[in-house]
Formats: structure tokens, sequence, C-alpha cells
DNA sequence: CAGTATCCTACACGATACTG
DNA sequence: CAGTATCGTGTAGGATACTG
């Protein structure tokens, strides 16, 4: 059905490879799967729930760039119905604390912040 | 020209607050504005140069974020022509540490990172 | 369960032109 | 200089259906 493949190439190939990934860590649902995954391994349903609201594809994709980022790591036992695990590599647990330290900055900052106002209606 | 202003609303406004903000301060350019700013105060034009490839559209729309996240502080001298400063408060300069931490993590674990690989060809 | 394939839309972002 | 206004494009990301 492809004789060629159409890889979502990303525009940001041409930028330095450190934005590149620094892209990629803070990227919507890599920073949240990072976090999540911090804690211990995760199955992709797992982690689905755990972040909530994200699509099977974009979680999908986030992952598969994340393991060839060297962060994650992604094993899969071959049984039926499928088993597959992910979890962070050494490199995965060094972005992911400074990830879950912004994270957390924020979580513990947003109520002094004037955003909150804005949507603490809510 | 206006009667109804249409403020390029944001999809995530749905999220939770705390994720908002994240989302603001790791995005694309507002990462980029929160390292520069750390330094010392810049003005407009110095800020794009020093960030570049941030068309001024962008860069204006970051900033205004950024301001009203209670990260950056805008000064206008009200000369001719216009002077304006951005600086870090209190709080930017909380976030930008993490943010700063981050970025410096990735540029320098980069060269162990299995991607870089896929660029190190130019 | 753990994904892929396909289709579609909204919006992030850039380019250009204009203004106080 | 420091922006705003407007328009055009690519792609991030969702919905749905399907598969090993």
């Amino acid at each position: 059905m492809s004789i060629e493949k159409k890889i979502e190439p990303n525009v940001m190939d041409k930028m330095c490879p450190s934005r590149v990934v620094l892209n990629h860590v803070t990227s919507r649902w890599g920073l949240l799967a990072l976090i999540a995954l911090k804690e211990q391994p995760l199955r992709f349903s797992e982690l689905r729930r755990i972040i909530g609201n994200v699509s099977e594809k974009m979680l999908s994709q986030t992952l598969k760039t994340l393991e060839k980022d060297g962060f994650v790591h992604r094993q899969s036992f071959d049984v039926m119905p499928p088993h597959v695990e992910y979890s962070l590599t050494s490199h995965g647990q060094g972005v992911s604390l400074h990830v879950k330290a912004l994270a957390t900055w924020v979580e513990t900052n947003i109520e002094s912040l004037p955003f909150a106002d804005a949507t603490s209606a809510q």
C-alpha cells in the first residue's frame, strides 16, 4: 500500500540537534510521558490512561520519538495478547529529572501566578 | 476595522491552568525567550536577534503570553523612536532556572544521545 | 492489547505590509 | 524601533476504523 513511505517529516529537522531534542522532551505529550514513566515502567494503555486525552496515534508517535532519542526503552513480550512495557533509559532518567522539576515548579507556583485568575472561575 | 476582536484563542484553554502555563514556558519561543532574558533585560529587536529566526509576530505573541503569565515584565520608555525593555519578574527568574537547567542538560548530553547520529552529518 | 492507516481540521507559524 | 494586521501554509493532533 505504500511504495513511498510518508513518515511525517518534522520541520524542525533543520534546527540544531539540541533544539530538536529539547522540542521532543518539552512537547505536549513527551513531557507528560517522561513524567509518568519517571515513577515506574508502564504499558501503552496505562500510559494513555495516566496522561489522559492523548490519542493512540499521538502517544505512539511520541514514544517512538523518545525511543529514538534514547530516553525511552520499549520492551515487548511476545505473548498474546501483546504486552509492551515502556521505561526510561538512564538518559531518560536524566532529562525527566529536569522536566519534572519544571513541571513541579509550575504546579507549586500556579496559584501565585496572575494567570490563575483567568481560569480560577472553574 | 474590528468590532469583534479575533485574538487567536488557544485550544489548550480547556486544560488545567498549570498545563497551560507549562505549555507557554516550554513553547518553541517561550523557552528561548526565558533563557535569553535570564541573562539580562533585552529590547525587542535584541531578543529577536539572539533567539534567531523568530518572526516579529511570534515573538510579540510569546512575550505577551509570558507577560500575562507573570514571567516577563515589559517596560516602555516613552521616547521616539520607541524603546521597550523586557525583563524577567521574580516568577520569571524562578521558571527560567528550571528551563535553563533542562536546556543545559540537553546541550550537555546531546553528544551521547543516539539522536545526534541522525544529524551529525551536518 | 498495542498499535497502524487514513482522513480531516484547527491552529502554530512565517511572510509581508503597514503604523505610531 | 516596536510592534499590529492580514493572509497563506504545513503540520500537530484528533476521530475513526482496522490489524497481528
